[in-house]
DNA sequence: TCACCCACTTTAACACCGTTAACTAATTAA
DNA sequence: TTAATTAGTTAACGGTGTTAAAGTGGGTGA
């Protein structure tokens, strides 16, 4: 009978490990079945270290929400130093905020509060989504000129846009299949894109 | 020392009783702090009684979900008595879908799974949900008269449109006041209603 | 009257959940 | 050697959905 060894890790690593963990079980069985002790089973800890590493499980949820709109703010950089028409900008990034619902469907829901994901902690004031509001927003400036409120009003009705053809082609995807809404997503976008020149 | 009586109810009301503050709870405190328990407390029975009359806390939830549709399919009923003109009637939909999900947001939340609702039986293929669809399909086809296809893509706009903007007015609350989000949901569903002719 | 049944309802339990206090074992510092 | 710190655990609290068992009281047949 050998002792089982575990692992000796940083802190850091622990950390990532909780949070892939989260990500991991929620992709799987979905974010209801989330739950702090499945996650240090399998980090192979007991469920009050978990706590040292996040306050709450609402914290951590927090943290996924963040880590995603982070990734985002990053590809819209990408798009932004690899094109420089607004209307390609625009068009690319909505095509980016597709692929990531879709190859990272647990991030999505656990942003918007889809499906059984449920962080109490407002969404809003949070520094990463203030600049992926601010990168759109500066593309449809640079589309139209006008006063903040014009420009807050058109980033509204792409967001509301890009948003509801994301969670209707999931929620439809047994009826419609995922290409077909993909299409016209794609079409409705561009089309958005177009009616701002 | 009385004891406390309780009110003799019919089947039918208890019934009631038990969608009735499922939602009033969801209401007042969000859908993640409605459990069994508290609707038994509320109703003056104890948690398994609530099991005579759903099988479980999904099937309770489908229940409330299916009277959402329902009610939605009887305004838009309505709706096709009181008006002729598709494009009429289509916008006086669109209205109907803000002021429903803005009067009884736990409904809405239900229905798609929205901030905490969450039931696990598949939406589609209700009944309800069915006859929605196909009203709203049938209105868009007065309009153009094309094949099924067609028409289902519209329909898909339509939906994702109305949705994702009532989904995002309902989370930016705090930073663009609803009245304002009221008003460029009405513009944004006038155009897309104009579009179709 | 008494035993029985029946419908109704509750209690108690199971296996989970988020969260925290208390404890243990090992390592380090004095 | 002893005290202090660290790392990690167990056990507990009050909650969840759900179900099996127990109780309770009224009516009925003998």
């Amino acid at each position: 009978m050998q002792a089982i060894e575990r692992k000796p890790r940083t802190r850091e690593q622990t950390r990532m490990g909780i949070v892939h963990t989260a990500k991991d079980i929620a992709r799987r069985e979905g974010w209801q079945a989330v739950s702090i002790r499945k996650i240090a089973d399998a980090i192979d800890y007991s469920a009050p270290i978990v706590y040292e590493y996040f306050d709450s499980k609402d914290v951590l949820l927090d943290e996924i929400r963040t880590e995603g709109f982070r990734y985002l703010r990053q590809e819209y950089e990408r798009i932004m130093k690899l094109f420089r028409d607004p209307e390609k900008r625009l068009f690319e990034i909505s095509l980016i905020q597709w692929d990531f619902a879709m190859k990272q469907p647990e991030m999505y829901q656990v942003m918007y509060n889809l499906n059984g994901a449920f962080c109490t902690l407002p969404v809003h004031q949070s520094q990463e989504m203030q600049a992926v509001s601010s990168i759109v927003c500066d593309i449809i400036f640079s589309f139209i000129p006008k006063s903040k409120e014009s420009i807050q009003k058109l980033y509204f009705e792409w967001w509301s846009l890009s948003h509801g053809m994301i969670v209707l082609a999931t929620m439809l995807k047994d009826q419609q299949p995922i290409d077909k809404s993909e299409q016209v997503y794609r079409e409705s976008m561009r089309r958005f894109v177009r009616s701002l020149r």
